[in-house]
DNA sequence: CAGACGTGGCT
DNA sequence: TAGCCAAGTCT
């Protein structure tokens, strides 16, 4: 392989031979283009999120929505609970906001402007499906491809200002034609070969046009600020009992966990103060200790049981409760509750 | 612009 | 193991 040959063929060529085989993808140099609908599911679900997460939730949802249509017209309950566990649910609610506008406009937009004016479409999702899914050029920029493109150039700066010189040099080496190809390529490379850490130089296509790896420290970039301590926060859940059922409550749209299912309990503070949902004998069944993007969470469980259903709510089936769609936080304080009154009742 | 916004896997 | 990190968006 020629030293000379561009970065941009260099990477194609590793492509074709390495792309990684995804439910939404075609193969590399395919004919036919990958459905837009499924492009932007996958791309939706994989904001800040793994492969390995998402691709059961990929799964399911094209098996149980297979068309944009049919998320258009699905319950938005139904879709909340299916996207539990994921994380970042305001995905979920523009997800929702996003199918209704793109069935009302007919299909989806080809261009990076129409898409990026769609709930829950930033500057990279749009860049991404335009390229993948309609074959457009567009400069498609992900936190792999900031690492990529910083090594390449060994970018001093630190990140976020560096992002308007990564975007330019990440133009200056995309080409015309398979846009879309090359941008899952530097991707794949991102996430295969040029890792954070112990990235494997030994197996790149690009060494031989990367700056990083000719002063010897590629793992030293993107410089990056230093993170910010985490806080710690404290609140309660109550896991209240009856006739076989839990209560459950839907959280405000706005905030944390925004319109999701949940065990009752009030703020979360520096101190955990909520009152109960109705006085009863509760007890403490334990602690979750649960940690967020922006702070940490010790989460105390009461648990009491009830006879005769004693208030108005939503009073969920405790062996269906995998069903209910709670985010993981509250699944493990449900997980809490569950088993201790299964062991009062023995 | 900096902070809010989840979760699980890897080192 | 405690921290870092992942195909970002919105305000």
């Amino acid at each position: 392989m020629s030293v000379d040959m561009p970065v941009s063929q260099r990477l194609l060529d590793w492509y074709d031979d390495h792309a990684r085989t995804l439910p939404w993808r075609t193969p590399p140099g395919a004919a036919e283009r990958p459905d837009p609908y499924r492009v932007w599911l996958s791309e939706i679900m994989l904001q800040q999120t793994t492969v390995a997460a998402v691709g059961p939730y990929f799964a399911r949802f094209v098996g149980r929505w297979p068309m944009v249509t049919d998320l258009a017209a699905a319950d938005e309950a139904e879709l909340m609970a299916a996207w539990a566990g994921l994380g970042y649910y305001a995905r979920a609610r523009n997800l929702i906001a996003c199918a209704r506008e793109v069935t009302r406009l007919g299909g989806f937009p080809s261009t990076e402007e129409g898409l990026r004016a769609l709930p829950g479409i930033g500057a990279y999702t749009a860049a991404a499906v335009a390229a993948i899914a309609f074959g457009e050029r567009a400069v498609v920029v992900d936190a792999n491809v900031e690492r990529v493109v910083s090594r390449l150039f060994a970018i001093a700066e630190p990140l976020p200002g560096s992002r308007p010189r990564i975007r330019a040099l990440a133009d200056t080496i995309t080409p015309d034609a398979r846009a879309g190809d090359f941008a899952q390529a530097m991707m794949d490379l991102g996430a295969t070969v040029c890792t954070p850490r112990n990235p494997r130089c030994y197996a790149c296509p690009l060494t031989s046009a990367c700056a990083a790896y000719a002063e010897g420290n590629p793992e030293t970039y993107p410089v990056k600020p230093a993170k910010k301590a985490k806080p710690r926060r404290r609140g309660i859940a109550y896991w209240l009992e009856s006739e076989s059922a839990v209560l459950l409550v839907r959280r405000p749209d706005k905030g944390m966990l925004g319109g999701m299912r949940a065990l009752p309990g009030g703020d979360w503070g520096e101190t955990p103060e909520a009152a109960p949902p109705i006085p009863a004998c509760w007890r403490h069944v334990g602690t979750v200790e649960h940690v967020f993007t922006h702070f940490a969470l010790s989460l105390d469980v009461m648990a009491a049981e009830l006879p005769a259903r004693p208030i108005e709510g939503e009073w969920w089936p405790i062996d269906l409760i995998e069903q209910a769609g709670l985010p993981t936080l509250y699944a493990r304080a449900a997980a809490l509750g569950r088993a201790s009154s299964e062991m009062l009742a023995l």
